[in-house]
DNA sequence: GTGCTTGCAAACGTTTTGCAGACTC
DNA sequence: GAGTCTGCAAAACGTTTGCAAGCAC
């Protein structure tokens, strides 16, 4: 049921109330088109090459709307800005606390750990929002 | 080796060619006696109830400074500012998404994560520096 | 025309930095 | 006396907000 393109979110935007405006139909473009965690800053300049004028509030007051809409999930890969994406790209890192290295975790990596959690505290645990810390094969 | 008081850290600091400034000695008064995760305007509030003239700026450069030593280790619990506490008692922390309770992960919780990010990536995590984010068992 | 959305500017909360003076050793 | 450390002010950073004008419907 995950909205596969520009025209589906909007549809759902519109759905609720809202417009299809120029700077949201762009964000969402880069959204669909770009890599993975990209940080707020990153999709301004990204919408500004097609839109110069776009301003870095709109993206930040779009990608607020879109998470509210479930379309778009923040997380946070270290001690930098937020990092966004399409929430059904949605995974779960590991950082490397030395040299920053960002791992994809492999699905099924927090399996044990969401069943523990479930198990003796009753606790869903949502591995996607914070990243893991630690330190890579390299950096051990 | 843990340091066990102010004095043991004070002796560290010495070696390492630091000062046993006044400021550092109530900061450190106040980490070992204080409750967990505080955050540096609390460690400061603290500090200044015995010295009111210490900036937080100087909290900041001596939380570096303990830090550097590894007698201090902070954690990111949420959106907020991060929670500073001394290396030996740190622990992993799962919070709530929605009503923003933190919970204490039991010991062992991340032994299996932790294996099997060692195995399959050559990965050593460490829990404590990001909590886990999620829904506790009211919320979920 | 209604009211959602925008650009801009200004504020926010947290953390860092430059500097001249003060203190520890 | 050498060199660390401090208080203060100011800046940096990522993010949010108030407002009047502009656009989608």
């Amino acid at each position: 049921m995950a909205p596969a393109c520009v025209e589906d979110v909007l549809a759902l935007v519109r759905a609720r109330g809202g417009r299809a405006s120029s700077p949201r139909r762009i964000l969402l473009k880069v959204l669909f088109e770009s890599g993975e965690h990209m940080s707020a800053e990153e999709l301004a300049r990204a919408v500004q090459q097609r839109a110069p004028e776009v301003h870095i509030s709109t993206i930040y007051r779009n990608l607020e709307d879109l998470q509210r809409l479930g379309v778009v999930v923040h997380s946070h890969l270290g001690h930098g800005p937020a990092t966004y994406q399409l929430a059904s790209l949605a995974h779960a890192h590991l950082i490397c606390e030395l040299c920053g290295a960002v791992l994809e975790a492999p699905d099924g990596l927090f399996g044990e750990l969401a069943r523990s959690a479930k198990a003796s505290l009753g606790f869903s645990i949502d591995p996607c929002h914070f990243a893991v810390f630690g330190r890579c094969s390299s950096c051990a």
